[in-house]
DNA sequence: AAGCGCGGAATTGTATACAAAACGATTGAT
DNA sequence: ATCAATCGTTTTGTATACAATTCCGCGCTT
């Protein structure tokens, strides 16, 4: 990449979610201007607009940082997530138009064939396509757009995924749930289905970041000199 | 102010939230930088970094403008706030300690007092005092984090109070039974109620935009030129 | 008189230069 | 030998200069 000259954040983010650069590491300015053949200025613009979505943490005169996020805190963000999610449902069950309902139960097939197949990436996508639908038909706008911005800040730590076989068989029961609730109009039901559904995910990884957090020491920065 | 050397993304942020700059503004470089006695590259930190907050919207080589939020917005905005405090509540009804509940119970008294004394403005501020507390007791930091957030975005719209008589009394109503729910421990009804309260508030608020936006026009922007 | 194009002024975007603060390491004292 | 202070280096923060684009008004054409 030569020359970026317009939207060198979304670049960099890029570069984060990808985990090109991890959780931790402090993001040189200097390095990054020479990488991208621009001066340091843009590149600052990039870091601050990131730290300002909560992507990067910026400690005044020290540098800027790709957030660590600590179990608890990624417990913290799932909740949240759960409860966006689960706001989508409910409006989804009311708003669903026949069509909407059709389309829904096509990537939910979708989901099934994966499982099946026994293809974890396939499913994963099909998942998000499933989920990206809800949260259309939910028909809420600003959700969908704090959604996204929240799934971007829990997909850097996404990158070990969730392949175990058995949570997809759950997972797809599940999706089955929460289809039903829809279809039958229950608002209530398919909310709570939802935040169920995301609520075990984020405790699963929750698990998993705890467990794999054992072995990594405390990196860098402490609050005060 | 004569410098800030600090944090300008702070005055900005002010001026925006206080009114002294509107939504629909364009944000003058040159004219804040003078203003604050800094050279533009501070200001355009501080601007793009509300932009990546969502409280201004920056146009490639246009400028940047306070958001200007539409009715339709604000109401999904406020149902996404109404999801997070119910949350909160539903988990502050899980959480709560005696302690908490009896410094629950005074923020209630002083907000029963100023709805006597017909006080809008201290009850605005005993309210808020009300679900900050409520807010803590939650005890999900980062949900807090987004509620600052997304409060911000709306109190630039909140000029115009809601100053309504007969709204303080069905407010505080609302308040005793979020406290009936939070004393017996029931979590979902405690949410409910809560998603029920700030729901209100957002239709109400709503309406209100609406009427005042009739005699507004358009102000600025295209989408292309 | 209305629409179109052209040119100057203003504004945004980027680069560079410089000031100030933090970091690292070497040196000196106890 | 350990700790502390100081000097040089590195890195962040701010200002300024300049390039590029957009905006705005003028005059021209039809």
């Amino acid at each position: 990449m030569p020359a970026t000259p317009i939207d060198l954040r979304d670049a960099l983010e890029d570069r984060i979610l990808t985990g090109h650069i991890r959780p931790g590491d402090r993001l040189d300015e200097a390095a990054l201007a020479r990488d991208f053949s621009v001066s340091r200025t843009p590149v600052r613009q990039a870091i601050f607009q990131l730290a300002a979505t909560g992507l990067v943490e910026h400690i005044p005169r020290r540098g800027a940082f790709v957030v660590e996020i600590g179990p608890e805190r990624l417990s913290e963000m799932f909740e949240v997530m759960a409860e966006l999610e689960a706001l989508c449902a409910r409006n989804a069950a009311r708003r669903a138009l026949t069509d909407d309902l059709a389309d829904l139960g096509r990537r939910h097939d979708a989901c099934t064939e994966a499982a099946a197949a026994g293809d974890a990436d396939a499913y994963y996508y099909a998942n998000e396509r499933f989920h990206a639908a809800i949260r259309t038909i939910g028909g809420n706008a600003f959700l969908l757009q704090e959604i996204d911005r929240l799934q971007k800040r829990l997909k850097a730590f996404r990158r070990i995924q969730l392949r175990a076989r058995d949570r997809i068989t759950t997972s797809l029961e599940e999706h089955e749930r929460i289809m039903r609730c829809l279809i039958a109009g229950d608002a209530e039901s398919a909310a709570s289905e939802m935040r169920k559904h995301i609520s075990i995910q984020g405790d699963r990884f929750g698990d998993l970041m705890a467990t794999l957090s054992r072995d990594q020491k405390p990196r860098h920065y402490m609050k005060q000199a």
